[in-house]
DNA sequence: TATGAATGAGGGTTCATTCAT
DNA sequence: TATGAATGAACCCTCATTCAT
């Protein structure tokens, strides 16, 4: 028994690991060529594996991109908890929430092309529910910008006459856009440069005392 | 002669007119159904000619994207041109470009997603052209930008230390990223309230006062 | 304008053609090879085009298949017409229907054999359309020749207990029974044989006197 | 010795035992899609065992479908048995025969349906083999029916004009073809009308003296 | 110019079967 | 014995494109 339930165990754990590496293989070539391009076939052969193989992982090939989403939203969630639950006051969490996006970018600029690419894309082959799972992801994240920006004007530390839900809007769309820009020239950006310019766009136009001291 | 010269002249017309309908046809199936969903066929079909005549007008799928793009091009120029050439000061002119950029989204969501989408679109089916003269539409707006903020930095309008490269980037991911939320929730936005915050957000922190004086 | 209309028509008259083509290379692969197992792909080699062509001319596999039935149909009524709108007396008229069955097997085993197989098969690959289609082909069959033994009971001619319906489907059930033998083996069949056997087997059974003065 | 003996004996019982529920579930499943559809994942998924464990009792699909005709065989078999060992009179045989057709069908609706579909098709993916088996079993069928037939003949009790192997061919058709609209129309039919019409229609022509005496 | 039949590569997917565990 | 991951051929179908008319 013991010896069957390790080699269970180890069949499991090699299973998990080879729909992470289907999935990690899919995303690479999901940001090369785009949702619809990157085809199945192409996608086995970069793995050397058999067409076949791919469906004993993932049902079809919406599925498998419904997979690449929730891992990145998994990674998106463990990447901005730590930001969230600091202890940081308003403006220095948002300054904090950029500079996590941006160094991210930096560092797993393939995920974040994919995130542009679903964000931006109305592509018939995104099904519905994968559609609508990130509609949610995006109040979500909103959401979150609003209720920091709410608490900072509680604070008195941004101007009171700011919409939380217009201004969050802006921040999110401001994030995500220059993402997109960084993705077309990476050579013009580093995280560096874009934190200070969003402090200097942004922060400086929320506070309070129309100066930015967020750090 | 004469006569053959006009009849000439008026199947070239009807050849320009023919090729437009072509692409506000294909514009719309393309807005519909994303980049490489949305065939031929289809196009053919919901314009009521053959398939191979789209062939006459256009040698490619390709080459009627980029004639999609072409169009759009001169549309944004045209919408463009009179912010620019207008005579109001570097922060008015910001959120004129701010407001027209909303509005005509008010009025043509459809051209809009195009737009984005061919932004964040990495899309194989794009062949390098196409991307390129994305990249190169995507530099000269932000140089416009960028030379306006140099002009209010200049006019002492707009906080000195502000760079203007990185700012005109933020602007212009603010615009593109705010669209792309418009797009996917119509309900939560319009463009005056998009103006207004763009101002609060935006316009107060490049301003060298501390306060938006834009109007 | 006339030289085009020719061409047209003769398009068309080769379009019609080649459907034609196609469904008796269809009907031939699906006898060999029944309604799954032959594919679109085989049937394109056989036939020496493309797999798309096929495509221009049926929109699925299953819209061939129709197109298969309709033909069948049509070739049925074509051959059951003159017997029915013959004058002869409804004994007669049965075993008119028997030997021109019969003989019809024996010049188009083909045609029947699908028939055959249709009727047979609840293979899922048989959309409902096609199976409500051919169902109520069967019902019409069986109500003529009830109509046929009813007229022959009013006139004296077939006994008065006989049960109309089930006759009609015991003679029914006798004559497709007996194709299905016949394909299996060949070798052992005729048709003047088969009318004979329907004479002393089924056409005594019936007739009013015991004997039959069919002919 | 012992132990491992029984056990043994035990592990054969079971795997018997396994084989069965394998063909029971397969039967259903086939009756249910038809021959080609219905896939060996499919039965795994149904019989909740791994998709190689039937390879283990099947070394193929074609093989488990034999098996299942044999299991028809042999209760076709069972079935028959005590009808022609009765000692009943030529007539009364056939009506008896009829008439348990009748009622097999009319409580096993499923093992009709396979054996109907298995007659009518010429289904590529039943292999030789099959076919032959099922040739020699429809022969052994109209044999026995023929010799029925001939001891009438002999006895004088049938019309010494029928061609027995003719008839046995029709009789059998008969059965065959009524249990196809029965199975296509099961509001339609009931046994015991049937075995009245299979009467009226068919032993009436039979009999010598031009009536109906089997009873 | 306009057509649409023809193409054939490639799309996603299914499936019977194998084999290491 | 039982498993199920892996296979790869074959499935039906779509598509951008060509070309004779």
């Amino acid at each position: 028994m013991k010896v069957r339930k390790r080699k269970a165990a180890r069949s499991v754990e090699a299973k998990q690991q080879r729909r992470e590496e289907i999935i990690h293989a899919a995303l690479a070539l999901f940001v090369r060529k785009g949702f619809s391009a990157g085809s199945m076939n192409e996608l086995a052969r970069e793995l050397g594996i058999a067409k076949g193989t791919l469906y004993v992982y993932f049902p079809s090939k919406e599925a498998l991109w419904l997979a690449i989403v929730e891992l990145i939203a998994k990674e998106l969630d463990r990447f901005l908890q730590p930001v969230l639950t600091s202890s940081l006051r308003p403006l220095a969490t948002l300054e904090k929430i950029a500079r996590t996006t941006f160094e991210y970018h930096e560092q797993n600029a393939d995920v974040c092309a994919i995130l542009i690419k679903i964000w931006a894309s109305t592509d018939a082959s995104l099904a519905t529910d994968m559609r609508a799972w990130l509609r949610q992801a995006y109040r979500d994240y909103r959401e979150m910008l609003a209720s920091i920006l709410r608490e900072g004007i509680a604070a008195g530390e941004i101007r009171p006459e700011t919409d939380p839900q217009s201004a969050a809007s802006f921040i999110l769309a401001m994030l995500d856009g220059l993402i997109v820009q960084w993705l077309a020239e990476p050579a013009l950006f580093n995280a560096e440069r874009c934190v200070r310019a969003f402090r200097s766009v942004c922060l400086v136009g929320l506070a309070a005392d129309g100066a930015c001291h967020s750090e």
